[in-house]
RNA sequence: GGUGCUGUGGACAAAUUGGUAAAGUCACCUGUCUUUCACGCAGGAAAUUGCGGGUUCAAGUCCCGUCAGCACUGCCA
């Protein structure tokens, strides 16, 4: 039997990381046992799904590298099914009009909820009299549909990641609604647990892995599938992802959609390697940085954990250094370019290619995320230079200015070609002043770039001089101490 | 209120059928390297496995009780 599993998001939102990750999980699993892993849109609720939101969810499955095999499948495209499905349990006395409101349910919960009971659909409309469904009618009521629960049965199913789970019909809320009322006398739109089990079946699903918060539905989804007298697949309740304060990740929290942390300048494939670690352990359980294709190795059901996993941002901005810092330049630097432009750079490739490479090397170890770049280097990516109090406290040591003063005598002479003709200059300034190398390192350091702080100091200046901007800023840090 | 699930160092978590000193990773601290920051490397601190009983020669692993947190409880998905 060939594995096929689904990820099956409503286009009501940007694709979340939850959703994400689910789609993580399936996809490992997919191409674990060489099956098909299927993208299905479930637009059903018209009035919150947008076609860009679709587009949204696409975008980020690719970018993440989770490619389907299948699909998309709309929903909104296969509203006949649906129909026909509905009809079927109606024609079969499984499923009934009922009639009732809104507001008299609101106020039924309301009742139950008084008195200490748990809120549910007391199935008041399941044996309606042929009577009083043409009076309901003559109200002009509009009626949903509603599927038989029976109280009584126990739903058992074995869960791949739960073991066996238990469920009383009794605690599904009564007879659950399966379409919405019509717009006129025809039947209305589906609602998810027929719809979603009308496409599992309909797409030979076999495994069905989704979060833990879809539990109850698959109890329903289960006496649907017998309804239907259909083979019920495998289900698979994977830990929901929670944030700092152990609830369930949600767009209250911010950045959760997976765009967002695109933008953040986190890699796809650090993403999907920081996801994957949230709710399993690879069996080789030391090693945690690895591609979906190598987890997909060994990724299986019975790894999957079953408490909530916390999401930790310095853990996912390790693994994003990690890879990051494995880069070479040259793929680096295309991802780099934007974040350059964004914050107003101008960056010449075409001309300059050598330079930014060079700039990128060396400024790789400082990186966590792509966006890091921009505070990393915008001291060498500009022209100006602006002095930190800091800075420029310390030119103002005693020494400095000679230093400074020296080292624009020498380049003055010959110009800088490589790191050795900087570290001469270094070596002879310091000789020439007797000072100790470490001040003539720092002043340097304060003259070129206006802070104490930053990566390699040589290779920056050689990066300056080469833009012919190493002399103006040593003589605007020598012009600012003159000034007192 | 009801139902279900979960509970191992700050975070993610490992631990074959109960059996060695409760792995590893991140974060944290220290050292090392460096002009500095970062990276790397080395080391350190950090858990009476939610709590209380019980079974057993032996329990994170089994049993009972208890507490806490979370999820679900829609004509959303």
């Amino acid at each position: 039997m060939t594995v096929r599993v689904r990820i099956a998001p409503s286009p009501t939102g940007n694709l979340h990381i939850g959703t994400a990750r689910t789609a993580v999980f399936n996809w490992l699993y997919a191409r674990h046992y060489n099956g098909k892993f299927i993208l299905r849109i479930e637009d059903t609720d018209k009035a919150r799904s947008r076609p860009e939101y679709t587009e949204n969810i696409k975008s980020g499955l690719t970018w993440l590298g989770l490619t389907w095999d299948e699909g998309p499948f709309f929903q909104t495209q296969r509203l006949d099914k649906y129909q026909q499905a509905i009809k079927t349990l109606l024609d079969g006395g499984l499923a009934y009009f009922c009639y009732c409101t809104p507001e008299e349910l609101d106020q039924m919960r309301e009742e139950q909820k008084a008195k200490g009971l748990a809120p549910r659909y007391d199935n008041r409309h399941r044996n309606l009299t042929a009577e009083a469904k043409a009076n309901f009618e003559a109200e002009g009521r509009k009626p949903v549909i509603r599927f038989k629960i029976d109280d009584d049965r126990e739903i058992v199913w074995q869960d791949s990641v739960r073991g066996t789970v238990v469920w009383q019909g009794s605690d599904l809320g009564g007879d659950m609604v399966i379409a919405r009322a019509g717009d006129s006398s025809e039947v209305g739109q589906p609602l998810y647990n027929l719809a979603v089990v009308v496409d599992d079946m309909d797409m030979d699903i076999t495994h069905v892995i989704r979060g833990e918060d879809h539990i109850a539905n698959t109890a329903k989804q289960i006496l649907l599938y017998e309804a239907f007298g259909a083979k019920v697949p495998t289900f698979a309740h994977t830990p929901l992802i929670l944030n700092q304060e152990g609830k369930k990740l949600s767009k209250r929290d911010g950045v959760t959609s997976i765009d967002d942390f695109r933008k953040m300048g986190f890699l796809p494939q650090a993403l999907a390697n920081y996801m994957t670690l949230l709710g399993w352990t690879p069996p080789d359980s030391t090693e945690e940085i690895f591609t979906l294709a190598e987890a997909a190795e060994k990724f299986d059901l019975d790894r999957v954990n079953k408490a909530g996993a916390k999401f930790d941002w310095a853990k996912l901005d390790w693994i994003n250094s990690q890879y990051l810092h494995k880069m070479s330049a040259t793929e680096l630097i295309e991802l780099l370019v934007p974040y350059w432009e964004q914050a107003g750079y101008e960056v010449d490739l075409e001309n300059n290619r050598d330079w930014w490479e060079s700039l990128t090397t060396m400024i790789i170890p400082n990186l966590t995320r792509l966006a890091d770049v921009v505070k990393e280097t915008r001291l060498l990516v500009a022209e100006s230079v602006e002095y930190t109090p800091e800075a420029v406290e310390f030119m103002q040591q005693e020494g400095v200015k000679e230093v400074i003063e020296q080292v624009i005598a020498a380049i003055s002479e010959a110009p800088l070609l490589e790191e050795a003709d900087g570290k001469t200059i270094i070596k002879n300034v310091t000789k020439s002043l007797k000072v100790k190398k470490g001040l003539v390192m720092r002043s340097l350091r304060a003259g070129l770039t206006g802070e104490m702080h930053g990566p390699d100091l040589i290779q920056s200046w050689l990066l300056l001089h080469q833009k012919g901007w190493d002399k103006q800023r040593l003589e605007k840090a020598l012009s600012l101490l003159n000034q007192g």
